[in-house]
Order: structure tokens, then C-alpha cells, then sequence
DNA sequence: CGCCTATTACTACAACTGTCATAGGCTAGG
DNA sequence: CCTAGCCTATGACAGTTGTAGTAATAGGCG
């Protein structure tokens, strides 16, 4: 499990975005998805997947017509938690500073609070 | 408050996480501070710190024999709001996602959790 | 079977990051 | 007054990121 994360750029989790949430795409595919929020040209999106593979973030699985299917070697979770301890050590390692900034944003309810204790509860239980 | 937030990278942080929690600093002081963490040279830092000015990060507030002292002229809290709001983007844009992976990565206590129901109280509470 | 089009593969390049060396100026101690 | 040492200012360079053009090619269609 210490399979090293590759850092990813912020295109490149654009990119990987798409693969995780709509599975194997092609080239043609993550560029149409991804030109909806801004406009990468299709062959900038070409050089990202590029780069991305010899990343060894993603892999080629198969081919449509001449056209090549990208799937996603990571996951959306690791890259997730890589992104959010870099942060934490930008807070000063502490999670209370990043929850402070989240109920100031307004990005916080009652309910996520509850949903989080929840889970908190849940996973001190399965501890024991 | 609409002024343009500059971006800044990892080591650009690390420099300005000094001039924030240490005050008006000179390139040595961060150099020494900064050097701790990981060995960057002097002169790495001073480009840096020369860099952070021109992005208007930081500027020199005066000299002590002929060495210049910076100062920070944004905020913490705002470069950390910036960073943070990034963050949700990549997480869906919903906070809970992000707390989600807190707890599970062991982040999160249950002080923790209190403390930030506390804040949105409070929050709230102002609103009315 | 050949042509058109979509896709690939390759190349290029400018901006930004992280890294540092060097040259020259200023200060303080002797 | 002179020198050792610190600081500044500048230049340089390799790697990454975002951007895209171009050449070659593979497939499908007529």
C-alpha cells in the first residue's frame, strides 16, 4: 500500500476527476467534459492524459475504432487524502483550524456536523 | 476585498507561514526558521522571498544595518480560506466529503467536532 | 480500394518553481 | 583605514505545468 502518489496539477485532477467519477473514457471524451468549465484545446487535454500515464496515474485499457480508452490506476479517496494532509500541514496540522475556516465559509450545517459525529462514533466503536 | 489573491506554492508558504507567525522577519531569520524543516540555501529562500514581494505578498518595511526586513501584507486566514476553497472544488464543492476523510484519517476528535458546533452556534446566533 | 476525417504521436514553448552561484556593496571590528 | 564577513542584487538552469500546432496514421465509407 505505499504505492507512491504521483502529485497532480490541478488539470491533471480535472482529468482524473472525470475518470473517476464516469469510468474509462477516451481522450475525446474527458476533453468534451472537461471544455465545459474552461477550454483546454483537445490536444492539451491529449499531453495532460500523456503525462498522467507516464505518471502511472492512468492506463490505456482497450481500443474503440483507432481511439484509445484511458481508465484511472488511482483513486479518487488517496488523492483526496494526499491534498487534504498537505493542507493540514498548512493549518499547522491541526484539523480544528480547517473546521473553523469551513463553518466561517458557510460550507458547514448542522447536519455535516452530525453526519461527522456520527462517523466518529462508528469508527471509535469499531475500534474496541 | 475584492484584491487579487496571489497563488503560491509549497515553498512560498513555508515563507510566508514564517512571516505570520513570527512578524516582520529579515531573509535570514526565514532562512534559518525554513531551514529547519528541509535545507533550502540562503539564497533560495532570498529568491523566493524576492518573488513573493513582486507578487505582492510581502513587502520590506525597513532595513536593520544592511539588511532588509519583510512583513506579510496578506493574511493568513485569507491565503488559507483560498487554499481551502480549491480543495472543496476537487471534493465536489461539499464539506463533508472533506470531514469525512478527517475522521478517518484520524484528524478529528470529538472536541474537535464539539468545538466547531460551538462556532456554528455562535455563527448563527450573530446572524439573527 | 482510395480518400476523408478523427485520433494519435511528437514537438515546441512560455510561465512558474525550486535550486543555487557569483559579484559587488556595506558594516563593524581591529 | 582596511579587511572579513554578511547582504543584496542578478543571472542561470533544470523540471513542471499549461498551452497548442503539426505530421502521420488508422478506419470507415463510398
Amino acid at each position: 500500500m505505499t504505492q507512491i502518489q504521483p502529485k497532480l496539477s490541478a488539470l491533471e485532477l480535472r482529468i482524473m476527476n472525470e475518470l473517476w467519477t464516469r469510468g474509462p473514457c477516451s481522450i475525446r471524451e474527458i476533453h468534451e467534459a472537461v471544455v465545459k468549465k474552461d477550454r483546454p484545446a483537445y490536444t492539451t487535454v491529449q499531453t495532460m492524459v500523456y503525462r498522467l500515464e507516464t505518471k502511472g496515474a492512468l492506463r490505456r485499457t482497450r481500443k474503440i475504432g483507432n481511439a484509445h480508452v484511458f481508465e484511472a490506476t488511482t483513486t479518487r479517496a488517496s488523492v483526496q487524502t494526499r491534498l487534504l494532509k498537505e493542507l493540514l500541514g498548512l493549518f499547522g496540522g491541526s484539523a480544528r483550524p480547517v473546521m473553523a475556516h469551513l463553518v466561517e465559509m458557510g460550507k458547514i450545517s448542522k447536519e455535516d456536523i452530525d453526519d461527522a459525529q456520527k462517523l466518529l462514533r462508528e469508527q471509535s466503536a469499531r475500534k474496541e
